[in-house]
DNA sequence: TTCCGTCGTTCACAACCCTTTTACATCGCG
DNA sequence: CGCGATGTAAAAGGGTTGTGAACGACGGAA
């Protein structure tokens, strides 16, 4: 396992969103801010109304995959590109599988929030919505 | 699932209206317009009145195949061939049940709209019209 | 070195959702 | 008025997804 992360750590080259507050041109876009959620790319953690939450590596990636790109449907095979880097395998099941810890833990802190949309037969999109 | 799926690959020139707020560095053919509607074909994700309208698979198929078309009647055995790929079974109703699907939803969020326009005998069009 | 806890991966199975098919009501047109 | 075409709900079926558990790898502590 690699020293070189796969590629979340910057925001994305193609990134164009017009989330609309500021310009995306900057790399100043190191924090981003869903609801109550909170995620620090600089400093790797996470904040749940405002209380850390603790992510292993694969989940904050994961996390941050999503989340530099909400309201966009990604891939298992883009995902697992970002996150894992590399091809993914035919039949894995990893993406699957850190979604589901990754909505456990951001919704057993948010239980009113819901913030990965699963999009059967294709992806995961980051569409944080207040339930 | 593949890079190659069916329909949405020639974006013909699409309508537009209200010019101005495209990303200027690359052809934004790859977001449609239709008064309150939005389809994003690069995000895979749709618009009504600016909320996310969740589509499965087919039904954002066979409306980016109908939208990347305006006023443009499309047959049955047409859009067979650019949404499910292939030549259409003889009898099959799937096109018209999924039109279906697409106004129930298109329409029940935005109801003083019409997109989809009926020609009988032939097919279907994009025609967005307000009502 | 050995023990122990954490993390990542794989597996299996149940639950779920989507697609397709079917059936019937309605509509359009001659 | 009659027949074919269309609209659409509902059933059937099958693929997809959610998720707990098992397993191994790794790293730190004693």
């Amino acid at each position: 396992m690699g020293a070189g992360e796969p590629g979340v750590d910057r925001p994305a080259s193609a990134g164009r969103d017009a989330a609309g507050q500021e310009d995306s041109t900057r790399p100043a876009e190191q924090v981003l801010t869903a609801g109550p959620l909170v995620v620090r790319l600089d400093h790797r953690t996470v904040l749940a109304d405002g209380l850390s939450l603790v992510l292993t590596v694969r989940e904050f990636h994961l996390l941050a995959a999503l989340a530099t790109r909400p309201e966009r449907v990604l891939s298992r095979e883009e995902l697992y590109g970002l996150v894992w880097g590399g091809a993914m395998p035919g039949e894995d099941r990893s993406v699957d599988v850190y979604v589901s810890k990754l909505r456990n833990k951001l919704e057993s802190r948010l239980p009113h929030w819901r913030f990965i949309q699963t999009h059967v037969g294709f992806g995961y999109s980051f569409s944080p919505r207040h339930l």
